[in-house]
DNA sequence: CATTAATTTCAAAAATCCCTGAAAGTACGG
DNA sequence: CCGTACTTTCAGGGATTTTTGAAATTAATG
């Protein structure tokens, strides 16, 4: 799948082999395990690097780097996904924004300026949702994930508990009543 | 953008041309709009509609084809995000389950194992997130994405009223017991 | 059913992307 | 400061992808 997550299909198997490996492997490892030469397995790795996406280690008497993947699968596509985001979706934000500050004059001005408002506002608020949702844990997003469409119907809740409470508020005893505030 | 939603950059061209465009355009059009020639856009066009992105329609006098994207952005995204699931997320956990199905004999077979696991339950979780959230209309949708991380917090309310319900359920007035049961 | 307008297919050319080996760079130990 | 072990850079070549024009196909019209 690498290739349809910004990383070429030489990176995603170096990626791939350090997720899978039990021990941490250098450049050498890496080069002789996928036949790769030793050039590409370096840029690779410094590609892998401006992802942020590697851990690495040195050992005592060796002066060569062991890399490795984080532990939690949670947090490299979290990094992943906020990488992108930095390079990929905030560009994409500013030059709407330059575009919706053109001049509408004619009636395709009008149709122009209205598609890419809500382009923008569509990528905007995916956005802005991703950022919230990234300070998560890996519990409370699982949590939340397992949820799914049900976040809906809590939603319709919290509107029915609070149009409830705004209605009902004197026939509620006070511990509830706290509770539904809260 | 569109390389990394996953058709070419010329395809991206096609189809931003027909979304910002007042009108529907024909293959002509668009190739001479473009300066792409004539089969690169036959072929662009045909690989949009796999992707089951355009609209099309015909005009009385006129064989020719107009395309247009939707109207709704929403359901572009929609659209594109579950194509890319079919097609790459699904067999990508295909892949993953067979692997999870390997006989486990050594200390890194653990490993991998585990690895594969968890890569697999973050797909799988992923995905039918997904497909549930895809249920939803563009006004929930919005709703759900403007609460945000709030939603951890609207999690943890469900929970407190769950136990203050079962814990204090005599105290409460008829009505308000069955609104929270709901 | 022949004509013509429009579309699609496909093999080859063009453009792009990716990998490699040679050479240069870096840093550590003596 | 030199030699050694390791890493990085980069131009060139190879592989892959993309684009094209010519030919084939489809479908509407008189």
């Amino acid at each position: 799948m690498g290739s349809r997550w910004g990383i070429s299909r030489t990176v995603g198997q170096i990626y791939a082999l350090l997720y899978i490996s039990y021990v941490p492997l250098n450049a050498d490892d890496i080069a002789h395990l996928l036949s790769f030469s030793r050039s590409n397995v370096s840029m690779g790795l410094k590609e892998l690097q401006g992802w942020r996406l590697l851990r690495s280690e040195f050992r005592a008497g060796d002066r060569r780097e062991y890399f490795k993947t984080p532990e939690d699968v949670w947090e490299i596509f979290r990094t992943l996904a906020d990488e992108r985001r930095r390079r990929e979706v905030e560009p994409t934000l500013s030059v709407l924004r330059e575009c919706l500050l053109d001049p509408v004059t004619t009636q395709e001005d009008v149709h122009f300026h209205k598609r890419m408002q809500a382009m923008y506002d569509l990528i905007s608020m995916s956005n802005e949702w991703f950022v919230d949702v990234q300070k998560l844990s890996a519990e409370d997003l699982t949590a939340l994930m397992h949820l799914g469409a049900h976040a809906q119907k809590l939603l319709h809740a919290k509107n029915r508990l609070l149009s409830f409470a705004g209605l009902n508020k004197e026939e509620l005893p006070e511990g509830v009543k706290q509770e539904v505030v809260k």
